[in-house]
DNA sequence: CCTATAATTCAATAATGGTTGAATTATCTC
DNA sequence: GAGATAATTCAACCATTATTGAATTATAGG
């Protein structure tokens, strides 16, 4: 209502992105490709890893749209991977929508007595 | 060097942050502390999910720093989950710093002919 | 005390997804 | 064509983790 209060609209949608991110390896890939154009052999030399592994990471960023693919005119074997601009432009949009922060309200439960509220360390055990 | 190309450091640590958010049922519950201090069987009744499995996801956003606890001082039964300002403040300069689209490079390969590129659509085959 | 309640913990299961090695495809060169 | 190369695909394995139901802890109230 008030512009602030956004609404989660999908949030299956954005738990895939973000199942994609979650990886460290697909970390490893997308910085070197932010880094410029790069190559299956490039990525497994940089990286340490077998070029199927470079593969599979490589089609899970590319069916998340995050990774667009070309290939060498000069001898097609050759296979370039860089990174969507506009998906990294349209990831970054839904992340910072959704943890806005500006979203948090202070609200009371609906449930419990509601007596004041005393905070607890790292144990959700006695208070005392 | 020239304070746009920062470096990924810990990408193991972004990873651990993300796998915690790449779950929908997880995002659920982000979405209705963002509202307000919740407890246990407001969000199992919100979300339909047994308390034993909120419990579980809680504990996971705990262990992560994104949400807090509060036991009611009337009522020591019953505990309030919130969100964690200041956590979901580093997380968001986390996030932004890495994927920040300023940091691609446009650079060529290192490896290969490096003939001219030529865009490939959906499948890695043939360029017709 | 005894019962009821809010929430957690535990053990077992099921599903998801990363890893590995071998096989396959497509392309270039001789 | 035959062989070499860049990359993908496939099937099997393995680790992680969400889910489920039962048991447990802690607290409140009669």
């Amino acid at each position: 209502m008030n512009g602030v209060d956004r609404p989660p609209t999908n949030l299956q949608a954005l738990a895939d992105r973000l199942k994609v991110l979650a990886e460290p390896k697909r970390l490893l890939i997308l910085d070197l490709l932010m880094q410029g154009v790069q190559c299956n052999c490039e990525l497994g030399e940089a990286l340490q890893m077998a070029p199927n592994l470079i593969s599979h990471h490589l089609s899970v960023l590319r069916q998340a749209g995050l990774v667009e693919v070309e290939r060498d005119a000069l001898d097609a074997r050759w296979i370039y991977y860089s990174i969507n601009r506009q998906a990294l432009d349209k990831l970054n949009r839904g992340f910072d929508l959704f943890f806005d922060p500006a979203r948090i309200k202070a609200r009371r439960p609906t449930c419990g007595p509601q007596g004041e509220l005393i905070p607890i360390g790292d144990l959700a055990l006695p208070a005392g």
